[in-house]
RNA sequence: CGGGAAGUAGCGCAGGCCGGUAGCGCACCUGGUUUGGGACCAGGGGGUCGCAGGUUCGAAUCCUGUCUUCCCGACCA
């Protein structure tokens, strides 16, 4: 069969490749490092982007948009971020091609059209936005500013997977400026809640809140904060960062504002974002062996009907009554679709509907519509019944919320029991190596200590859990005094 | 960027050692029979063998370079 996906167990990232490329989300491109996101996972996509984009607004947010390049010298002007990202950045350093003397019908980047300065490809935007928030802030009464950008960036990477790490991806990238410090970090924590919530409620992926150590930090950040969650085969994915970026940009671009005590001040800043390595985590976090398993809520298509029947005149029939379910599913905003396509039989479309994910799953054949019955299928649980056809919207409806709700708490559970105590460096490693998952243990606080951990054993800290139970205890390598535990995992 | 593997029809692969008319399965097209878990029969279309050089009378096959992908590693806010 040419549509058989790679099993789990047999090989996870051979599986997480099959699912992304026959599930109709992405595919290979002619550039290395980038992919092509297929119409089935742009749907995904702008579902996810809705959602995001309805709750920025909420919480008083507009969206703008600044340029892909950033002259070099802009780039460089806040040190930190600009070192951070130095190692993985395009640039552009000529305008024109011409054709090539030595090379009939080719051409060649044009010596003569050399750039005055480079542009750097953006791997994030604060360099061009704060330089731009310079023209914008002049008093108190400008602020807050409160903008949000849906972009693309590059980020050249060394080693890309599909969704999780591309050299280009979509995402938004949301940048504030307050007045004070207290304001940038509610900003800061309040943009973690709406992704924790939207991740959670939406994608139906649990997470765990919580703040990244000095050395896992955004680069030009005072506090990362991150939301982690956790895949089937017990790695973590940072699925979303918030970033308190305290007055680094404003002191980089010179951005002050007259307060009202008429003094200059500098401009407190914070950044977030999330992007299309979500995907990666949805299809990771929830899917099986047949397919996709996707969430009601950002499913590109929730519900689909198979007909089965002999003949022109049983198909008549079950099309007159599908006709009156689809009209009533989509009355409720319930999106569906209707494959009377006679190409394929009922079994090649129950297997592709499967492998796509889509949350529920009707057949309605002669036998059915004469006993007024109609079969339901739920993609979660793969659990199948049949019930009276007169009542199969309302049903179709609350399962849709049914489902939602199931993939959250097995997720939830899964992530429970896989966040798990260590006391030991013995017990700490045999736990990475045979469970995974997080583990919750004892870190003296020093960075040295957190790169000999990683050395040893590939774990990072995923973060410091946010209101972390305090509890006195011993570093899990080297013994020192510890406050309170923190999750470590192997991460991608 | 290092180590390994691969690139031949839309997809999956054989052929390659030993150079000589490019094959198989699925998919596709036509007709028919079918339709409750990936249907069957008959006929048919489709490929400058990743790309660029080289060796040769002749290259999918041998040589060199290059691009892309996969796996492992290094790197990664």
């Amino acid at each position: 069969m040419s549509k058989a996906i790679t099993s789990r167990s047999q090989d996870y990232s051979q599986w997480y490749n099959d699912l992304v490329l026959k599930g109709g989300l992405a595919d290979y491109s002619a550039v290395r490092g980038c992919m092509v996101i297929k119409p089935y996972g742009f749907a995904l996509w702008e579902n996810m982007r809705d959602e995001l984009d309805r709750m920025f607004k909420e919480t008083g947010h507009q969206n703008a948009y600044f340029p892909l390049f950033v002259p070099k010298s802009l780039f460089e002007a806040e040190e930190k971020n600009a070192e951070g990202f130095a190692k993985e950045c395009a640039v552009v350093t000529h305008y024109r091609l011409k054709t090539d003397p030595q090379n009939k019908g080719k051409l060649m980047v044009d010596p003569e059209a050399k750039l005055e300065e480079e542009l750097v490809v953006r791997p994030t935007s604060e360099a061009i936005i704060w330089n731009t928030y310079k023209d914008w802030i002049q008093s108190y009464r400008d602020l807050p500013i409160l903008v949000n950008q849906w972009a693309n960036v590059v980020r050249w990477e060394m080693r890309t997977r599909l969704f999780l790490r591309t050299a280009e991806f979509l995402w938004q990238e949301g940048h504030t400026a307050h007045a004070t410090a207290e304001e940038a970090v509610e900003e800061t924590r309040k943009m973690l809640d709406v992704y924790a919530t939207f991740v959670e409620e939406f994608m139906a992926v649990p997470v765990v809140r919580g703040v990244k150590t000095a050395s896992e930090r955004f680069a030009g950040a005072e506090d990362t904060y991150c939301i982690e969650a956790l895949m089937q085969d017990g790695k973590a994915l940072q699925a979303g960062t918030s970033h308190f970026l305290g007055q680094n940009f404003a002191k980089a671009f010179d951005v002050k504002f007259l307060s009202k005590e008429n003094k200059q001040e500098y401009v407190w800043a914070t950044s977030w974002g999330v992007s299309t390595r979500l995907i990666g985590a949805l299809v990771m976090a929830h899917s099986d062996d047949e397919g996709l398993v996707l969430p009601p809520k950002i499913a590109p298509l929730q519900v689909v009907i198979v007909p089965i029947y002999k003949g022109d005149e049983q198909k008549a029939r079950i099309d007159e009554k599908v006709g009156q379910i689809v009209k009533e599913l989509k009355a409720l905003g319930i999106s569906v679709k209707y494959d009377d396509n006679d190409n394929n039989r009922p079994g090649w479309k129950f297997a592709e509907y499967e492998l796509k994910g889509v949350p529920v799953r009707l057949a309605l054949g002669v036998r059915d519509l004469e006993a007024g019955l109609i079969e339901v299928a739920r993609r979660d649980t793969k659990e199948k019944e049949t019930i009276a056809i007169d009542g199969v919207v309302a049903h179709v409806q609350a399962l849709l919320d049914a489902i939602q709700q199931n993939m959250f708490e097995r997720a939830k559970s899964y992530q429970q029991e896989h966040i798990t105590p260590a006391n030991n460096w013995d017990d700490f490693v045999h736990l990475l190596d045979e469970k995974g998952g997080f583990i919750a243990a004892h870190w003296d606080g020093t960075e040295e200590t957190e790169a000999a951990i990683k050395e040893q054993t590939k774990a990072t800290i995923r973060c410091i859990p946010l209101n972390n139970q305090q509890e006195e205890g011993a570093c899990i390598l080297t013994g020192k005094p510890s406050k309170e535990r923190v999750l470590f995992a192997r991460a991608y």
